[in-house]
DNA sequence: CTGAAAGCGCTTACAG
DNA sequence: CTGAAAGCGCTTACAG
């Protein structure tokens, strides 16, 4: 059953009939009507290697999601493939290791896939200032800024992860926490963990305060168990201190459990905030204070702008969407 | 840069070309070490789509999750990805509702993309056996069994759910429960839910106790929020209750809370176990009692059974693959 | 508004 | 072992 066979049964020509599949006007309503019907009737669909090829346009769009274990990318990615797929474009997901370069990735990919458009969950500035260059299509960064970037057809999606982090230690301070320790991520990076430990550090130094690298931070990767045994090494080092800041919720979960082992009750001995509103955070025990930044808005905005520079060749935007600090059950007043 | 090219420049016609490209046998030594070259130094990778054209192939292989907030299918995604993309194949993903009929899904994927296999993370037995018969590309079914169903061309690898819930019943029996709740899934469904609940209903009437479905039963989804809805309702009706048996971590994540929210301690006035072992019980304070499944090994088994099914046409399999009740710190003697 | 024809980049008999 | 040619199922100028 291909387009010839519908053209034959409809009465007419194969020309006509790939302008109706794709919704051209310069066709008569009869014959529009006649050959949706006789495609209907045989449940034809176009094969779309065949599309594809003729268009020279590629197969799909293409998602990377940074780390594995990352819940709010989890929770990106439904309703991103959802957004996308009313639009009618499929999407290929591939996660890749922590440790692995995206932009690597993505150009290898580009090479034997040549997708439409590719989006980013995560990712790591350095390595798009390095190599993005090589990349053609339309792409967006999600989570992270890639403003300074400046490529024309790199967009991003993200919230003001600085703000929001000074935002977490203001909290902390208008509760009366001086000694104030932060979790996770990894400085030399210039991703949002950096981006969310100088936001703190900020707001530290307005307050008349130098976070002491060395010791009140702990650096660690995105995952429960990482945040774990972080925390258990930055408690059991910096024993003063009255509150730590857990630069994501799955850290922070880990850093509950953490303080659990050292016998430290959250909020009684130490207080806790975290950041990403996952159900981690909003159905422990205590629940904790954390920065939300909507799954669900993130993905549309990233499909939009996908989307626009896709279709319509739309410039790179740069979209900050809103953040809001949660006030839960693990920060106490002291 | 296309075939044509890479045949000018090696001095080869295309038909040698492709036939080193598709690692055919009977082309020359010669002929084959300076194609390599003149491809490798053209960073030359031919077009997918005229590719599955020509084979009358498939794009991809298609990988349906069921729920969006499943933690285990995101755990299994990875590696399943992983294993698949090893051997040269491109997952797409699509995520389904909780209340999408994820066969119907498949058959309309099927008529549109034409994949070359399928997989689907979670399923519901009774639309298998309704219309997975329109499907005609191998596929396989995930923590989920297909056996039964004796379709020639679906697969599956799962554990033993019901043996498992079983155990799990056991092991609260052995340490002296008697009045034993359970929670979540759907008692409708074929699905492991039911699956789950069975095991654990045997396993009682083993001991001389019927479960009474209306008062020590509550369904719900697999999400922490639900679980946590579903515990509450089950915990204000059946007040006597000393252990509830969550039928997945979410729910058991979201039990846990609601035994905190009703001023219960955990396992001090009730025990609970969960089952598949995500960090979510692995870092909980307390940490849950679970059965765990190898997210690992399922998509091992599965990328294997689909890779045989799709490459050598090898006859559908079910393999069950072993779990372990891990014991942690949410179940109490008494 | 419509059809006939060329061509997208490959693979695969068919000859040699 | 190798090349020339046909054709996979579409789309898109080009005529009309």
């Amino acid at each position: 059953m291909d387009i010839r066979d519908i053209a034959t049964r409809s009465g007419y020509g194969v020309g006509t009939v790939s302008r109706v599949i794709n919704g051209q006007p310069n066709v008569s309503d009869r014959a529009r009507k006649r050959i949706l019907a006789v495609m209907e009737e045989c449940g034809y669909e176009p094969n779309s290697n065949a599309r594809y090829l003729k268009m020279r346009a590629q197969t799909s769009v293409a998602a990377f999601v940074m780390g594995v274990g990352n819940r709010l990318f989890d929770d990106i990615l439904g309703p991103l493939q959802a957004r996308l797929a009313e639009a009618g474009e499929d999407v290929v997901v591939t996660y890749l290791d922590d440790d692995a370069l995206e932009v690597r990735a993505a150009i290898d990919y580009q090479q034997a896939r040549h997708p439409k458009g590719m989006v980013f969950l995560g990712g790591e500035p350095r390595y798009f200032a390095e190599s993005f260059h090589e990349i053609e299509v339309p792409c967006v960064l999600v989570t992270n800024s890639a403003a300074e970037l400046g490529f024309p057809n790199l967009s991003s999606v993200t919230i003001d992860n600085e703000s929001a982090a000074a935002r977490v230690v203001e909290h902390l301070w208008e509760h009366g926490h001086r000694r104030i320790g932060v979790l996770g991520g990894n400085r030399a990076s210039n991703g949002i963990s950096s981006e969310r430990l100088r936001g703190a550090e900020r707001a530290l130094r307005e307050r008349g305060v130098e976070l002491d690298l060395e010791r009140d931070y702990e650096p660690c990767p995105f995952l429960e168990s990482s945040g774990y045994e972080a925390a258990r090494r930055l408690i059991a080092r910096a024993s003063d201190l009255t509150a730590v800041f857990a630069l994501g919720d799955a850290i922070a979960f880990g850093a509950l459990r953490a303080a659990a082992d050292e016998g430290l009750s959250v909020p009684g001995d130490l207080s806790l905030v975290g950041f990403d509103d996952t159900s981690l955070s909003q159905f422990s025990v205590p629940r904790i204070t954390t920065v939300r930044q909507g799954a669900s808005l993130l993905a549309d905005r990233s499909a939009h702008a996908l989307l626009a520079a896709m279709r319509e060749g739309a410039p790179a935007t740069h979209e900050v969407v809103p953040f809001e600090l949660v006030e839960r059950e693990s920060v106490r007043t002291i």
